[in-house]
DNA sequence: ATTAAAGTGACCACACTGGTCAAGTAGACA
DNA sequence: TGTCTACTTGACCAGTGTGGTCACTTTAAT
């Protein structure tokens, strides 16, 4: 488990949200390159000297928010999923969930992950995962899923890629609504998400199965 | 319909196609300020005198690409589509295979695209669209469509999301192996959209529609 | 040989860069 | 109160890159 020197452990945790914040959407609208340190400092409302005093160079901050990016969500899903959740229609909306949580708090972490994927290849990024959160990446859709709920059984990873992109789409557009200043409530999106597992779930499941909800 | 004066009409297609592409790429990695012409001249291979020439700004220049890139995708699919099938499925395969055809020209279409809707709220957008496309927005999806292959016909809004999320991510999906250097044979890909067709099929469609393949 | 059009790249004034460091501030303890 | 410590500040630096210009060269048709 790999632990990155910083100094801003110690800090308000608002004061730390903020400059983490601040960073993130520096990077995020910009290549590493071209990110500003100016521009972050005066986001987070902290001085020049601070940053780096917090960071000793721009390149340990930007490793920081590598590091922390990819443990923010796994931790949480890690910590608050319900492992014993056999169906998987119902164990993705829970990560929806759990993720969108995180973002709520962390407005730029999903367009800052993509970043961090650009300039990486596939198997570089599993290795990277692997290194800070391990085995996660296959037991979240594995672990004891009962596949026989579906029914089909010839299609099962085609199956599972359409739920999933289902999901991640309506993340996507969620956020997307968030940012253009859209106030939607928790409530409204747990019915839309409703919506679609009932859908989804008489396309692919087997008549008789109705675990919950 | 608006047509915006540029200079490059009269160029040798190779070479238009290197400036666009350059453009495209350079204003779909940064933001408008930071974008550099310096560097999209040296991409493209030609001076910088040149660009200033066939655009009188940089501005400019940018202005022709929203609009070519808003006008190229929709120009195809109007071209191409068969707007007589009545199958959902089999036309929004269609569409995907004309938007991969059209992006396989200009690989940096789509994250050009996207950094044009950044700016730009729904209505806006919209608007513009209207402007160069006039109808197509509804037209694509809906014109000549039969519903009643549907085995539901209370959700069909959530459906039809499902169906387009689920190619939209294939593309996007196909995109990434295409730039981290994979080749992909476009029977190749043409087999796996189908397989996910047949899932969908499965799924939603009523048992004894059976339109084409 | 002449002419016009197309293409070049050194050059400009200036904005902004990551990083430093001497000076300033706040609070704890005496 | 004065002193010490740890944190915070922002003016400053040398260097890089900016959009745009224009006097010049090359190309191609007459």
């Amino acid at each position: 488990m790999i632990i990155l020197e910083d100094r801003l452990s110690g800090l308000d945790e608002k004061k730390r949200m903020k400059i983490i914040n601040s960073a993130m959407e520096e990077f995020s609208r910009n290549t590493y390159q071209k990110a500003s340190t100016n521009r972050i400092v005066e986001k987070a409302g902290i001085s020049k000297g601070s940053l780096f005093n917090y960071f000793k160079s721009k390149k340990k901050l930007y490793e920081y928010l590598e590091m922390f990016s990819i443990r923010v969500i796994a931790d949480a899903v890690v910590e608050k999923l319900d492992w014993k959740e056999p169906d998987i229609l119902t164990r993705i909306k829970d990560i929806v969930i759990i993720k969108l949580e995180v973002c709520r708090k962390y407005p730029y972490l999903l367009e800052f992950s993509k970043r961090i994927y650009e300039n990486k290849s596939v198997d570089e990024m599993k290795a990277i995962f692997e290194e800070y959160v391990p085995n996660i990446y296959d037991k979240v859709y594995h672990e004891n899923i009962d596949f026989s709920l579906f029914k089909e059984d010839k299609e099962i990873k085609e199956t599972m890629n359409i739920l999933i992109w289902t999901f991640e789409k309506m993340g996507e557009d969620y956020l997307k609504r968030i940012e253009s200043g859209e106030r939607i409530k928790i409530d409204e999106l747990s019915d839309e998400v409703d919506r679609y597992i009932v859908v989804l779930r008489k396309g692919f499941y087997r008549r008789d199965s109705r675990t919950r909800e």
